[in-house]
DNA sequence: TAATGATGTTAGTTACCGCTAACACACATC
DNA sequence: GATGTGTGTTAGCGGTAACTAACATCATTA
Protein backbone atom coordinates (compact mmCIF):
# COMPACT_ATOMS: atom_id res chain seq x y z
CA UNK A 1 0.00 0.00 0.00
CA UNK A 2 3.05 2.52 0.24
CA UNK A 3 3.51 4.79 -2.58
CA UNK A 4 7.14 4.68 -3.86
CA UNK A 5 8.44 7.61 -5.53
CA UNK A 6 5.89 10.82 -5.65
CA UNK A 7 3.08 8.86 -3.79
CA UNK A 8 0.25 7.48 -6.36
CA UNK A 9 -2.37 8.10 -3.40
CA UNK A 10 -1.69 11.40 -3.25
CA UNK A 11 -1.30 12.34 -6.59
CA UNK A 12 -5.51 10.87 -6.60
CA UNK A 13 -6.43 13.19 -3.59
CA UNK A 14 -4.51 16.38 -4.81
CA UNK A 15 -6.70 15.64 -8.31
CA UNK A 16 -9.64 14.86 -6.95
CA UNK A 17 -9.72 17.72 -4.79
CA UNK A 18 -9.13 20.10 -7.64
CA UNK A 19 -11.64 18.58 -9.76
CA UNK A 20 -14.30 18.62 -7.61
CA UNK A 21 -13.51 22.36 -5.90
CA UNK A 22 -13.90 23.65 -9.39
CA UNK A 23 -16.74 21.36 -10.71
CA UNK A 24 -18.59 19.63 -7.68
CA UNK A 25 -18.44 16.24 -6.60
CA UNK A 26 -21.07 15.11 -9.36
CA UNK A 27 -19.59 16.55 -12.36
CA UNK A 28 -16.17 15.07 -12.07
CA UNK A 29 -15.86 11.55 -13.20
CA UNK A 30 -13.18 8.69 -12.15
CA UNK A 31 -11.63 9.47 -15.63
CA UNK A 32 -11.27 12.94 -15.26
CA UNK A 33 -9.89 12.52 -12.01
CA UNK A 34 -7.30 9.10 -13.15
CA UNK A 35 -6.15 11.50 -16.04
CA UNK A 36 -5.67 14.53 -14.25
CA UNK A 37 -3.32 12.18 -11.63
CA UNK A 38 -2.23 10.68 -14.35
CA UNK A 39 -3.37 6.78 -13.17
CA UNK A 40 -5.56 4.70 -15.03
CA UNK A 41 -9.36 4.25 -13.86
CA UNK A 42 -8.35 1.07 -12.08
CA UNK A 43 -5.81 2.46 -10.38
CA UNK A 44 -7.98 4.81 -8.26
CA UNK A 45 -10.48 2.31 -7.77
CA UNK A 46 -8.14 0.09 -5.80
CA UNK A 47 -6.31 3.04 -3.33
CA UNK A 48 -10.35 4.12 -2.76
CA UNK A 49 -12.96 1.51 -3.43
CA UNK A 50 -15.97 4.15 -4.49
CA UNK A 51 -16.13 7.90 -5.68
CA UNK A 52 -16.71 9.03 -2.44
CA UNK A 53 -14.19 7.35 -0.65
CA UNK A 54 -12.22 9.35 -2.74
CA UNK A 55 -13.20 12.49 -1.85
CA UNK A 56 -13.53 11.39 1.89
CA UNK A 57 -9.73 10.77 1.75
CA UNK A 58 -9.32 13.89 0.35
CA UNK A 59 -11.28 15.85 3.24
CA UNK A 60 -9.37 13.89 5.89
CA UNK A 61 -6.11 14.62 4.42
CA UNK A 62 -7.17 18.82 3.74
CA UNK A 63 -9.05 19.62 6.39
CA UNK A 64 -7.79 21.29 9.13
CA UNK A 65 -8.99 22.70 12.71
CA UNK A 66 -6.20 24.43 14.34
CA UNK A 67 -6.21 25.61 18.11
CA UNK A 68 -7.57 29.31 16.86
CA UNK A 69 -8.07 30.00 20.42
CA UNK A 70 -4.22 29.99 21.43
CA UNK A 71 -2.91 31.85 18.62
CA UNK A 72 -5.39 34.63 19.41
CA UNK A 73 -4.56 34.45 23.26
CA UNK A 74 -0.48 34.28 22.70
CA UNK A 75 -0.28 37.59 20.30
CA UNK A 76 -2.51 39.66 21.88
CA UNK A 77 -1.41 43.01 23.30
CA UNK A 78 -4.63 44.82 24.10
CA UNK A 79 -4.43 47.42 21.27
CA UNK A 80 -7.96 47.24 19.47
CA UNK A 81 -6.10 47.90 16.17
CA UNK A 82 -3.26 45.95 16.65
CA UNK A 83 -5.52 42.75 17.67
CA UNK A 84 -7.89 43.41 15.38
CA UNK A 85 -6.13 42.98 12.60
CA UNK A 86 -4.20 39.78 13.77
CA UNK A 87 -7.40 38.07 14.32
CA UNK A 88 -8.62 39.06 11.19
CA UNK A 89 -5.81 38.15 9.56
CA UNK A 90 -5.57 34.55 11.73
CA UNK A 91 -9.04 34.11 10.49
CA UNK A 92 -8.74 34.44 6.73
CA UNK A 93 -5.13 32.29 6.62
CA UNK A 94 -7.44 29.93 8.30
CA UNK A 95 -10.21 29.46 5.91
CA UNK A 96 -7.46 30.15 3.00
CA UNK A 97 -6.34 26.45 4.22
CA UNK A 98 -9.91 25.10 4.38
CA UNK A 99 -10.34 26.46 1.13
CA UNK A 100 -10.62 23.24 -0.54
CA UNK A 101 -13.20 21.85 1.40
CA UNK A 102 -15.47 24.71 1.75
CA UNK A 103 -15.78 24.65 -1.63
CA UNK A 104 -17.01 21.20 -1.56
CA UNK A 105 -18.97 21.91 0.98
CA UNK A 106 -20.71 24.74 -1.01
CA UNK A 107 -21.67 22.38 -3.61
CA UNK A 108 -22.23 19.69 -1.76
CA UNK A 109 -24.05 21.13 1.22
CA UNK A 110 -27.34 18.72 0.50
CA UNK A 111 -25.57 15.88 0.47
CA UNK A 112 -22.97 16.10 3.27
CA UNK A 113 -24.17 18.52 5.13
CA UNK A 114 -21.21 17.15 7.53
CA UNK A 115 -18.75 18.74 5.38
CA UNK A 116 -19.77 22.75 6.65
CA UNK A 117 -19.82 21.52 10.00
CA UNK A 118 -15.98 21.54 9.90
CA UNK A 119 -15.73 24.81 8.61
CA UNK A 120 -18.55 26.16 10.89
CA UNK A 121 -16.84 25.19 13.89
CA UNK A 122 -13.78 27.18 12.75
CA UNK A 123 -15.97 30.36 13.17
CA UNK A 124 -18.09 29.47 16.42
CA UNK A 125 -14.86 29.29 17.96
CA UNK A 126 -13.20 32.56 17.01
CA UNK A 127 -16.62 34.00 17.63
CA UNK A 128 -16.19 32.93 21.49
CA UNK A 129 -12.51 33.93 21.82
CA UNK A 130 -13.41 37.22 20.08
CA UNK A 131 -16.60 38.10 22.25
CA UNK A 132 -14.43 37.45 25.11
CA UNK A 133 -11.56 39.37 23.94
CA UNK A 134 -14.12 42.10 23.27
CA UNK A 135 -15.45 41.88 26.89
CA UNK A 136 -12.00 42.22 28.46
CA UNK A 137 -11.29 45.08 26.26
CA UNK A 138 -14.98 46.83 27.81
CA UNK A 139 -13.65 45.79 31.39
CA UNK A 140 -10.51 47.92 30.73
CA UNK A 141 -11.66 50.66 29.58
CA UNK A 142 -10.26 50.28 25.71
CA UNK A 143 -13.71 50.05 23.83
CA UNK A 144 -16.70 51.11 23.94
CA UNK A 145 -19.11 48.98 25.76
CA UNK A 146 -21.55 47.54 23.58
CA UNK A 147 -23.02 44.16 22.97
CA UNK A 148 -20.02 42.54 22.37
CA UNK A 149 -21.22 39.04 20.99
CA UNK A 150 -23.10 40.71 18.33
CA UNK A 151 -20.04 43.02 17.47
CA UNK A 152 -17.97 40.01 17.18
CA UNK A 153 -20.70 38.14 14.97
CA UNK A 154 -20.67 41.58 12.72
CA UNK A 155 -16.74 41.50 12.50
CA UNK A 156 -16.07 37.96 11.92
CA UNK A 157 -19.32 38.37 9.05
CA UNK A 158 -17.42 40.77 7.05
CA UNK A 159 -14.33 38.60 7.15
CA UNK A 160 -16.47 35.29 6.14
CA UNK A 161 -18.30 37.80 3.30
CA UNK A 162 -14.43 38.84 1.87
CA UNK A 163 -13.35 35.25 1.94
CA UNK A 164 -16.50 33.40 0.45
CA UNK A 165 -16.56 36.25 -1.99
CA UNK A 166 -13.02 35.67 -3.29
CA UNK A 167 -13.63 31.91 -3.24
CA UNK A 168 -16.33 31.18 -5.44
CA UNK A 169 -16.11 34.21 -7.23
CA UNK A 170 -12.89 35.27 -6.96
CA UNK A 171 -12.59 39.37 -7.90
CA UNK A 172 -15.73 39.80 -9.17
CA UNK A 173 -17.20 41.24 -6.32
CA UNK A 174 -14.20 42.09 -4.30
CA UNK A 175 -11.37 43.42 -6.01
CA UNK A 176 -9.32 44.77 -3.18
CA UNK A 177 -6.39 42.56 -2.03
CA UNK A 178 -6.50 41.00 1.80
CA UNK A 179 -4.12 43.40 3.17
CA UNK A 180 -6.14 46.36 1.65
CA UNK A 181 -9.38 44.54 3.01
CA UNK A 182 -8.13 44.18 6.55
CA UNK A 183 -6.70 47.90 6.61
CA UNK A 184 -9.56 49.42 5.72
CA UNK A 185 -12.07 47.46 7.85
CA UNK A 186 -10.09 47.57 11.44
CA UNK A 187 -9.51 51.05 10.85
CA UNK A 188 -13.58 51.22 10.49
CA UNK A 189 -13.99 49.27 12.80
CA UNK A 190 -12.07 50.64 15.50
CA UNK A 191 -12.57 54.84 14.21
CA UNK A 192 -16.10 54.79 12.48
CA UNK A 193 -17.07 57.08 9.53
CA UNK A 194 -18.82 60.03 11.45
CA UNK A 195 -17.41 63.44 12.31
CA UNK B 1 -49.60 26.98 -24.78
CA UNK B 2 -51.86 28.61 -21.74
CA UNK B 3 -52.42 26.95 -18.85
CA UNK B 4 -55.49 26.89 -17.16
CA UNK B 5 -56.24 26.48 -13.25
CA UNK B 6 -52.83 26.78 -10.52
CA UNK B 7 -50.75 26.87 -14.43
CA UNK B 8 -48.55 24.31 -15.42
CA UNK B 9 -45.60 26.32 -17.14
CA UNK B 10 -45.37 27.56 -13.65
CA UNK B 11 -45.53 24.92 -11.63
CA UNK B 12 -42.76 23.14 -12.90
CA UNK B 13 -40.75 26.34 -13.19
CA UNK B 14 -41.38 26.37 -9.44
CA UNK B 15 -40.23 22.95 -8.89
CA UNK B 16 -37.32 23.14 -10.73
CA UNK B 17 -36.18 26.32 -9.01
CA UNK B 18 -36.76 25.38 -5.43
CA UNK B 19 -34.96 21.48 -5.84
CA UNK B 20 -32.05 23.30 -8.16
CA UNK B 21 -31.35 25.55 -5.18
CA UNK B 22 -31.23 22.62 -2.77
CA UNK B 23 -29.38 20.05 -4.72
CA UNK B 24 -27.69 21.66 -8.23
CA UNK B 25 -28.82 21.59 -11.78
CA UNK B 26 -26.91 18.09 -12.23
CA UNK B 27 -28.35 16.19 -9.49
CA UNK B 28 -31.85 17.09 -10.29
CA UNK B 29 -33.40 15.00 -12.96
CA UNK B 30 -36.37 15.78 -15.15
CA UNK B 31 -37.69 13.04 -13.47
CA UNK B 32 -37.64 14.84 -9.90
CA UNK B 33 -39.32 18.34 -11.36
CA UNK B 34 -41.92 16.09 -13.05
CA UNK B 35 -42.72 14.37 -9.52
CA UNK B 36 -42.28 17.74 -7.46
CA UNK B 37 -44.42 19.47 -9.91
CA UNK B 38 -47.08 16.29 -10.26
CA UNK B 39 -47.16 16.26 -14.22
CA UNK B 40 -45.03 13.61 -16.24
CA UNK B 41 -41.61 13.88 -17.70
CA UNK B 42 -43.30 13.97 -20.94
CA UNK B 43 -44.76 17.09 -20.12
CA UNK B 44 -41.56 18.58 -18.54
CA UNK B 45 -40.21 18.46 -21.92
CA UNK B 46 -43.01 19.68 -23.90
CA UNK B 47 -43.56 23.02 -21.95
CA UNK B 48 -39.70 23.26 -22.08
CA UNK B 49 -37.15 21.31 -25.05
CA UNK B 50 -34.47 20.67 -22.34
CA UNK B 51 -33.51 20.47 -19.51
CA UNK B 52 -30.98 23.26 -19.65
CA UNK B 53 -34.27 25.15 -21.06
CA UNK B 54 -36.91 24.54 -17.97
CA UNK B 55 -33.27 26.77 -15.86
CA UNK B 56 -33.51 29.34 -18.20
CA UNK B 57 -36.95 29.75 -18.00
CA UNK B 58 -36.56 29.67 -14.36
CA UNK B 59 -33.49 32.26 -14.23
CA UNK B 60 -36.18 34.47 -16.90
CA UNK B 61 -38.88 34.19 -14.22
CA UNK B 62 -36.93 34.71 -11.32
CA UNK B 63 -33.82 37.01 -11.66
CA UNK B 64 -34.80 40.91 -10.96
CA UNK B 65 -32.48 43.62 -11.00
CA UNK B 66 -34.38 47.03 -10.21
CA UNK B 67 -32.99 49.97 -10.27
CA UNK B 68 -31.44 50.42 -6.87
CA UNK B 69 -29.63 53.42 -7.76
CA UNK B 70 -32.86 55.10 -8.12
CA UNK B 71 -34.54 53.80 -4.80
CA UNK B 72 -31.19 54.87 -2.85
CA UNK B 73 -31.13 58.97 -4.55
CA UNK B 74 -34.67 59.25 -3.43
CA UNK B 75 -34.34 58.08 -0.12
CA UNK B 76 -31.33 59.00 0.71
CA UNK B 77 -31.40 62.18 3.67
CA UNK B 78 -27.80 62.57 3.94
CA UNK B 79 -27.88 61.51 7.39
CA UNK B 80 -25.21 58.50 7.95
CA UNK B 81 -27.01 56.68 10.12
CA UNK B 82 -30.46 56.85 8.51
CA UNK B 83 -28.95 56.52 5.18
CA UNK B 84 -26.61 53.28 5.90
CA UNK B 85 -29.98 51.27 7.41
CA UNK B 86 -31.34 52.30 4.06
CA UNK B 87 -28.66 51.03 1.83
CA UNK B 88 -28.29 47.76 3.76
CA UNK B 89 -31.81 46.62 3.88
CA UNK B 90 -32.29 47.76 0.20
CA UNK B 91 -29.35 45.46 -0.93
CA UNK B 92 -30.29 42.40 1.70
CA UNK B 93 -34.06 42.72 0.26
CA UNK B 94 -32.69 43.02 -3.75
CA UNK B 95 -30.57 39.93 -2.54
CA UNK B 96 -33.07 38.23 -1.07
CA UNK B 97 -35.73 38.25 -4.02
CA UNK B 98 -32.65 36.82 -5.84
CA UNK B 99 -31.93 34.11 -3.66
CA UNK B 100 -32.76 31.27 -6.06
CA UNK B 101 -30.51 32.82 -9.06
CA UNK B 102 -27.84 33.33 -6.43
CA UNK B 103 -27.72 29.56 -5.16
CA UNK B 104 -28.27 27.87 -8.73
CA UNK B 105 -25.25 30.58 -9.58
CA UNK B 106 -23.23 29.06 -6.56
CA UNK B 107 -23.41 25.71 -7.43
CA UNK B 108 -23.17 25.59 -11.18
CA UNK B 109 -20.38 28.79 -11.16
CA UNK B 110 -18.35 26.36 -13.60
CA UNK B 111 -20.65 25.19 -15.99
CA UNK B 112 -22.99 28.41 -16.12
CA UNK B 113 -20.82 31.68 -14.99
CA UNK B 114 -23.07 34.21 -16.94
CA UNK B 115 -25.57 33.80 -14.31
CA UNK B 116 -23.62 35.11 -10.98
CA UNK B 117 -23.04 37.98 -13.68
CA UNK B 118 -26.49 38.67 -13.15
CA UNK B 119 -26.18 38.92 -9.45
CA UNK B 120 -22.64 40.92 -9.13
CA UNK B 121 -23.62 43.46 -11.49
CA UNK B 122 -26.52 44.37 -8.43
CA UNK B 123 -23.37 44.50 -6.04
CA UNK B 124 -21.12 46.35 -8.32
CA UNK B 125 -23.90 48.94 -9.38
CA UNK B 126 -24.78 49.66 -5.84
CA UNK B 127 -20.84 50.04 -4.98
CA UNK B 128 -20.62 52.83 -7.79
CA UNK B 129 -24.18 54.59 -5.82
CA UNK B 130 -22.30 54.21 -2.47
CA UNK B 131 -19.04 55.36 -3.39
CA UNK B 132 -21.10 58.52 -4.85
CA UNK B 133 -22.85 58.63 -1.67
CA UNK B 134 -19.56 58.66 0.65
CA UNK B 135 -17.81 61.31 -1.62
CA UNK B 136 -20.66 63.68 -1.09
CA UNK B 137 -21.20 63.01 2.81
CA UNK B 138 -17.18 64.03 2.70
CA UNK B 139 -17.86 67.44 0.94
CA UNK B 140 -20.86 68.46 2.86
CA UNK B 141 -18.37 67.54 6.09
CA UNK B 142 -20.68 64.94 7.47
CA UNK B 143 -18.35 62.13 7.26
CA UNK B 144 -14.73 61.13 8.15
CA UNK B 145 -12.40 61.63 4.62
CA UNK B 146 -11.25 58.51 3.68
CA UNK B 147 -11.15 55.98 0.60
CA UNK B 148 -14.55 56.51 -0.64
CA UNK B 149 -14.36 53.32 -3.02
CA UNK B 150 -12.78 50.85 -0.16
CA UNK B 151 -15.53 51.73 2.34
CA UNK B 152 -18.25 50.92 0.14
CA UNK B 153 -16.60 47.84 -0.50
CA UNK B 154 -16.06 46.95 2.96
CA UNK B 155 -19.33 48.02 3.88
CA UNK B 156 -21.40 45.61 0.83
CA UNK B 157 -18.97 43.05 2.10
CA UNK B 158 -20.15 43.22 5.11
CA UNK B 159 -23.90 42.28 3.65
CA UNK B 160 -23.13 39.99 1.40
CA UNK B 161 -21.42 37.77 3.83
CA UNK B 162 -24.78 38.16 6.12
CA UNK B 163 -26.70 37.19 2.99
CA UNK B 164 -24.54 34.57 1.66
CA UNK B 165 -23.94 32.94 5.39
CA UNK B 166 -27.89 33.01 5.52
CA UNK B 167 -28.27 31.51 1.82
CA UNK B 168 -25.96 28.78 2.11
CA UNK B 169 -25.74 27.85 5.76
CA UNK B 170 -29.29 29.26 7.57
CA UNK B 171 -27.87 30.26 11.08
CA UNK B 172 -25.17 27.73 11.27
CA UNK B 173 -22.75 30.84 10.93
CA UNK B 174 -25.01 33.74 11.87
CA UNK B 175 -27.86 33.76 14.10
CA UNK B 176 -28.88 37.43 13.93
CA UNK B 177 -31.86 38.18 12.55
CA UNK B 178 -31.34 41.05 9.58
CA UNK B 179 -32.63 43.50 11.98
CA UNK B 180 -30.36 43.01 14.37
CA UNK B 181 -27.39 42.76 12.49
CA UNK B 182 -28.23 45.85 10.64
CA UNK B 183 -28.35 47.72 13.78
CA UNK B 184 -25.38 46.29 14.76
CA UNK B 185 -23.12 47.16 11.99
CA UNK B 186 -24.23 50.32 10.85
CA UNK B 187 -24.11 51.65 13.99
CA UNK B 188 -20.19 50.45 14.52
CA UNK B 189 -19.61 52.19 10.94
CA UNK B 190 -20.66 55.47 12.29
CA UNK B 191 -19.19 55.73 15.57
CA UNK B 192 -16.21 52.63 15.58
CA UNK B 193 -15.55 51.16 18.54
CA UNK B 194 -12.54 53.07 19.81
CA UNK B 195 -12.91 54.92 23.50
C1' DT C 1 15.17 -17.16 -9.94
C1' DA C 2 10.87 -16.90 -7.90
C1' DA C 3 7.48 -14.47 -5.59
C1' DT C 4 5.12 -10.15 -4.62
C1' DG C 5 2.80 -5.94 -5.32
C1' DA C 6 1.50 -1.91 -7.74
C1' DT C 7 -0.12 -0.70 -12.01
C1' DG C 8 -2.10 -0.97 -16.92
C1' DT C 9 -5.46 -2.84 -20.33
C1' DT C 10 -9.55 -4.55 -21.96
C1' DA C 11 -14.04 -5.98 -21.72
C1' DG C 12 -18.16 -5.96 -19.71
C1' DT C 13 -22.21 -5.21 -16.34
C1' DT C 14 -25.58 -2.34 -14.44
C1' DA C 15 -28.02 1.61 -13.86
C1' DC C 16 -29.46 6.01 -14.77
C1' DC C 17 -30.72 9.92 -17.47
C1' DG C 18 -31.84 13.08 -21.31
C1' DC C 19 -34.74 12.86 -24.82
C1' DT C 20 -37.92 11.01 -28.71
C1' DA C 21 -41.80 8.68 -30.67
C1' DA C 22 -46.29 6.85 -30.93
C1' DC C 23 -50.63 6.23 -29.19
C1' DA C 24 -54.58 7.16 -26.00
C1' DC C 25 -57.65 9.95 -23.22
C1' DA C 26 -60.24 13.91 -21.54
C1' DC C 27 -62.08 18.24 -22.21
C1' DA C 28 -63.37 22.49 -24.45
C1' DT C 29 -64.73 25.06 -28.43
C1' DC C 30 -66.72 25.54 -32.89
C1' DG D 1 -69.97 15.49 -33.76
C1' DA D 2 -65.45 17.10 -35.42
C1' DT D 3 -61.24 19.33 -34.23
C1' DG D 4 -57.59 20.74 -31.38
C1' DT D 5 -55.05 21.18 -27.20
C1' DG D 6 -52.93 19.59 -23.00
C1' DT D 7 -51.82 15.71 -20.84
C1' DG D 8 -50.64 10.65 -19.52
C1' DT D 9 -48.51 6.17 -20.69
C1' DT D 10 -45.33 3.19 -22.52
C1' DA D 11 -41.45 1.83 -24.95
C1' DG D 12 -37.12 2.64 -26.35
C1' DC D 13 -32.69 4.85 -28.08
C1' DG D 14 -28.07 6.57 -27.13
C1' DG D 15 -24.89 7.95 -24.05
C1' DT D 16 -22.37 8.02 -19.81
C1' DA D 17 -20.54 6.74 -15.56
C1' DA D 18 -19.63 3.80 -11.43
C1' DC D 19 -17.79 -0.27 -10.66
C1' DT D 20 -16.05 -5.38 -11.50
C1' DA D 21 -13.35 -9.11 -13.33
C1' DA D 22 -9.56 -11.23 -15.54
C1' DC D 23 -5.26 -11.04 -17.37
C1' DA D 24 -0.69 -8.84 -18.54
C1' DT D 25 3.49 -6.13 -17.34
C1' DC D 26 7.22 -4.48 -14.80
C1' DA D 27 9.98 -3.51 -10.81
C1' DT D 28 11.42 -4.64 -6.30
C1' DT D 29 12.81 -7.99 -3.05
C1' DA D 30 13.42 -12.41 -0.77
Amino acid sequence: MDDHETGTSDRILDAALRLMQAKGFKSVTIKDIAAASDVSEMTVFRHYKTKKGVLEAAVQKYSYTPGLKIIVEQNVVYDLNHDLKLIAASYLDLMEVNRGIFLIAVQERATMPELIGLIADNTKRLHGVLTDYFLTMQERGKMAVTDASKQAMMFLTMYYGYFSSRALWDTQFISDTQEEFIATSVSTFCEGLAT
